[in-house]
DNA sequence: GATAATAATGTAACCGATTACATGAGAAGG
DNA sequence: CCTTCTCATGTAATCGGTTACATTATTATC
């Protein structure tokens, strides 16, 4: 691996010259940038980025933490991040956590240590205190999900709660009365507040919800399997099943209907986060859309401020949602017109 | 940020044994170490990996390039990559070129300039020449993926070709002979090769393939939905469309049912990767199945061997393919027992 | 008790780059 | 022809660590 000591001996000047090259700072004669190009050329030569990283102290790139990437809404987040990242010259690097809690914080180091110049969290094992810390020493942004209890550090998300209201006043407003929850309990910040909005929405209607209809199987197809063999163990079935995931939601629809029970005549199907699976699906979802593109584009640009000015106050950024209606709730009771 | 040189003030010891006690490398006193713990403690101080790193001269961090997170197979290979990387202590970062093709070489440089230490391609838009010169300066792997006239590069995938005729041999046995391919076209190694393969199972039973089903729409939703719309102009449907995607079917069942069409009953169709989706759809999909854990397992363990020992030659592996059949195949004509 | 072996720590070179400062050559001005 | 200025380039310090080697303190051996 040629380094700039070689360029700099082929070329038959000091490293310095090589550097000015490279960088183009200060004016070099032209013949000697050509023997320095042509000795680059003949060596092969990269720049390794450590040494100068080193002396910049700044890398460039930045961190995204999520859980998995079998979940399709991460891809649109991302896309935002990246869209705003490329333009200010950042590279955006992903981690998932998997299964492995530990993994979180081992990248999370390479933040503190300045492998890195920010971190954006999709999801945390962290609790609301580690997050706080780590956002005392370097750039971070929350986004997409809540940490309960966190304060001082930026995020953008949309109303969570506000949005599983609407969400269960439509099933409400539809003639569906004895709606169930599913989702993966309060392990996530964000299943949390869409159960206060939906206790909410049913409190305003003068409703209750059924013990038995509180779901906290998951959020993935295999979750809203098992949600829906509960239900059906169950001697009367629920309305509605609004789900905290569109992969739940279809899980669930898939089993019902292997017992020939059909969401959007039998039952109704909400869903969260519009993948695309759920205008593909049939019945297609009715479910909660949110702006992911645009919750990746604020967070990243949240982040950069955050880099450029340590001292920038956090900002807690609520972006709007949107009930996106197809065929899987029932719209019986709806006025016309 | 403290420094290793304030760690080394606040104890009153030297940088060096600051350094042996961060690595355990050398004996240090216990008192001493003690010592150097408090300063450590009392400054909040964490290593700054670049200095370790340009004087070790390896990361142990390897990158993945994929094309997009939102295909959920690619979950699964990368966490078979992260459970042979973390047993030996690699981290794993990964980056995805989306619609641009310039932030692949991008990263690239990255592994080139020694801030990674390896690359795992699950897909790339370099070319073989690309991406065999960046092989011969660095540890590479592909995986998942083939890259059309590449050697001399380690490489882990299923036998597509075969994979296809497999899956075309079933169609057929099952009474279809009009059989469509969707695809998407020879943009990727794999989507030519599974061409191949149909080719070959159409040719050994006395069929051809008529070119208007040679639907190269892509791998998405949309690809299957546009597909499925040029079927529909046609006077008459093939008995069977075979989709090198799960994705593609979806979308092109989805598209089907609209009119009536229902994949099991009234047309044939298999996909490809045994996304989870294809077990949860209406009607569950028949599919190829790839083992995806293990192409990640062996494309990392591939890796390690090539960083370990640059000398270490390439290897080709081929791993075993599945059908997996479920209900959107028709299986008409086939004898019983 | 003198000598050798060993343990603990410090000194300084080094990894690969950047950059402030020094130096020397050539041009411009008197 | 001498001084001054500019331009091109070299020298060396520096970033934050690691580590070979040197040095000192301590213990073991005869």
């Amino acid at each position: 691996m040629a380094t700039i000591k070689d360029v700099a001996k082929e070329a038959g000047v000091s490293v310095a010259t090589v550097s000015r090259v490279l960088n183009g700072t200060d004016r070099v004669r032209s013949e000697t940038v050509t023997a320095v190009q042509n000795a680059i050329e003949k060596l092969n030569y990269h720049p390794n980025f450590l040494g100068r990283t080193l002396r910049r102290l700044e890398t460039m790139k930045i961190l995204v933490v999520l859980p998995t990437i079998s979940n399709q809404f991460y891809s649109r987040v991302i896309r935002g991040i990246q869209s705003v990242a490329m333009l200010q010259g950042y590279h955006v690097m992903l981690v998932t956590t998997e299964n492995d809690p530990e993994a979180e914080t081992e990248y999370i180091e390479m933040v503190r240590r300045r492998l890195l110049d920010g971190i954006i969290f999709l999801f945390s094992t962290l609790d609301s205190e580690q997050v706080a810390s780590l956002a005392a020493e370097c750039p971070v942004v929350v986004a997409s999900e809540t940490i309960p209890g966190l304060t001082g550090v930026s995020s953008v998300t949309i109303n969570n709660r506000a949005a599983a209201y609407d969400a269960v006043r439509f099933l409400i407003e539809n003639g569906n009365r004895r709606i169930s929850y599913l989702s993966a309990g309060r392990l996530y910040g964000s299943s949390f507040e869409r159960h206060q909005g939906t206790i909410d929405a049913l409190k305003q209607a003068g409703l209750t919800m059924d013990e038995r209809f509180l779901l906290d199987e998951g959020l993935t197809y295999k979750a809203g399997r098992r949600a829906a063999k509960r239900l059906l163990e169950m001697d009367d079935l629920p309305d509605a099943v609004f789900s905290a995931s569109d992969a739940a939601a279809i899980g669930l629809m898939h089993t019902l209907m292997e017992e020939g029970i059909l969401a959007g005549r039998d039952i109704s199907v909400m869903g969260f986060d519009n993948n695309s699976i759920a205008e593909y699906y049939n019945p297609a979802l009715t479910t909660v859309a949110q702006p992911q593109l645009e919750i990746g584009q604020k967070a990243m640009e949240l982040l950069l401020k955050n880099i450029r000015n340590p001292e920038s106050p956090a900002e807690q950024l609520l972006l709007p949602h949107q009930l996106v209606i197809r065929e899987s709730v029932r719209l019986i009771g709806k006025k016309e017109g």
